[in-house]
DNA sequence: CTATAATATGAGCTATCACTCAGTTTAAAT
DNA sequence: ATTTAAACTGAGTGATAGCTCATATTATAG
C-alpha cells in the first residue's frame, strides 16, 4: 500500500479558510497567469510561481496538487467569466436575434481576454478535456436544442434541432479559436456579420 | 564569442547521406510518433526516443538539434501528406464542386490520420505557427482568392472574394479541428454535408 | 489563557531532463 | 590498401524540475 490516491489532480487539494489564505491562492494564480503569458507553459515552474506570489512553496502545494492544477483552476475561472457573459436575462423570439446575441457576447469575452485564452489554448497542455466539453454544453445551454426546437418553425426544413445545436456549437467555437490563435487581428465587426450571416442562412435560410 | 549560433532549432542538423543513417532518422521520427501518441509529448524524452528507435543518443543529437525539431518535423511531414491529398488534377467549374472536392480531401486526410493530427494540435507546443500558417496558404491555394474570383458571377452579391476566402478556410480548419478533438466520432458523412451545404449557401446562396 | 487548528516556511531530496564529447566503428573515395 | 569522411556510441554533466517535511508562526475556539 502506497501513497494514498489523491481526490484530483486538477483540482484544489483543500479550500483556503482564512482571508490570509484566500489571498495567498488569489496570488498564486494571478502569478501563474502573468509567467505563463510571459515565459510560457513549459518554463514556469511551481517554485517560480510562488516566488512571484510571495508565497513559499510549501504553500503552494498546500492547497495545489501540482502544476497542472494550478492552470486547470484558471482555465475554470475563465469559463466562469464565459458562463457570465452568455447569461443573457432577454431571449429573444428569432433564431436571428438569438444568434446574434450569444455570438457577439463570445467574441466580445474572447476580444476581452485574448492573450490570455489565446496563452490557454496554445500552451497549456489538454489535461483538462473532459472539462472543456462540459464547459461547453453550459456556456451555451441558451443556445440549446431545446430552444431551437421552440422555434422550429422557423428553422429551414430538413434542419435537425439537436444535430444542428451541435453543429453551430463548433463552427462557432472552432472558427473563433481559429481566428484569435492565427488572425486575432481579423477578429472584427466585419467578421462578425459574416459568421452570422452564415449561420442565419444555414438555420433559417 | 560563445557557441556558434544554430541555423535553426526546428530544422535537421544535417542531412543523412547514407543508407544506415537515413534508416536511423526515420526510425527516430517514428519511435517519436509513437511516444507522442502513448505518453505525450512532455514525458517523451529525447534519451527515450532514441532507446525506442534502437539508436543512441548520441546519434540523435547528430542530426536534430533538439527534442522540438524532431517534432517540428513530424508535423512538416503532415503537412505534406495535406499538400498531397489537396493536390487535385481537375479544377471544377463551379464554386460548389470546387468545395465539395477540397473538403471532403481535407476530412478524409484529417480523419485518416486522426490520432496523430490530435496529438500535433494537442501536445505539442505551438512553437512553429508561422509555419503552420504557410502550410494553411499552400494547403487551400487552390481554393484561393484568384479562383474564386474567376468565378466570381457564381458569388452571391457582397461577398468579396479575398475577405471570403479567408473566411472560409479558417471556417474549416477551426470546425474541423475542433470535431476532431472534441467530437471525432461525429466528424462524419453527415457533418460533411452539413458543412458544405453552410458553405455554399454562404458562397453561392 | 490555553489548546487546537490553520497557515506558512524553505532547505533539500530524488528524479529526470536535454545535451556533450572523446573515442570507436563502418562506409566511401582514391 | 589507405585515407578520409560519415555514422555511431553511451557514460557522464550540469541544470532544473516537482515536490516533501520537520518546524515555526498566526489565527480561532472554548
Amino acid at each position: 500500500m502506497p501513497g494514498i490516491k489523491p481526490k484530483s489532480l486538477f483540482e484544489l487539494k483543500k479550500l483556503p479558510k482564512q482571508r490570509r489564505s484566500k489571498a495567498t491562492v488569489e496570488a498564486i494564480l494571478e502569478a501563474a497567469t502573468q509567467l505563463l503569458l510571459e515565459i510560457g507553459y513549459d518554463k514556469t515552474s511551481t517554485n517560480r510561481i510562488a516566488g512571484r506570489a510571495g508565497a513559499s512553496i510549501g504553500s503552494l502545494y498546500e492547497y495545489f496538487p501540482g502544476k497542472e492544477a494550478i492552470f486547470a483552476e484558471i482555465r475554470r475561472r475563465e469559463d466562469a467569466k464565459i458562463d457570465r457573459a452568455s447569461a443573457q436575462s432577454a431571449v429573444p423570439d428569432t433564431i436571428s436575434d438569438m444568434l446574434r446575441l450569444h455570438i457577439t457576447a463570445y467574441i466580445d469575452f474572447v476580444r476581452s481576454n485574448l492573450d490570455l485564452h489565446v496563452a490557454l489554448i496554445r500552451e497549456v497542455p489538454q489535461f483538462a478535456v473532459a472539462n472543456a466539453e462540459a464547459e461547453l454544453l453550459r456556456i451555451y445551454l441558451p443556445l440549446s436544442t431545446k430552444e431551437l426546437k421552440e422555434r422550429k418553425q422557423q428553422l429551414r426544413k430538413n434542419r435537425s434541432p439537436s444535430f444542428a445545436t451541435e453543429f453551430i456549437i463548433r463552427v462557432v467555437r472552432g472558427t473563433i479559436s481559429e481566428y484569435a490563435l492565427y488572425a486575432p487581428e481579423h477578429l472584427n465587426d466585419r467578421f462578425t456579420e459574416n459568421l452570422l450571416d452564415m449561420l442565419e442562412g444555414y438555420l433559417v435560410g
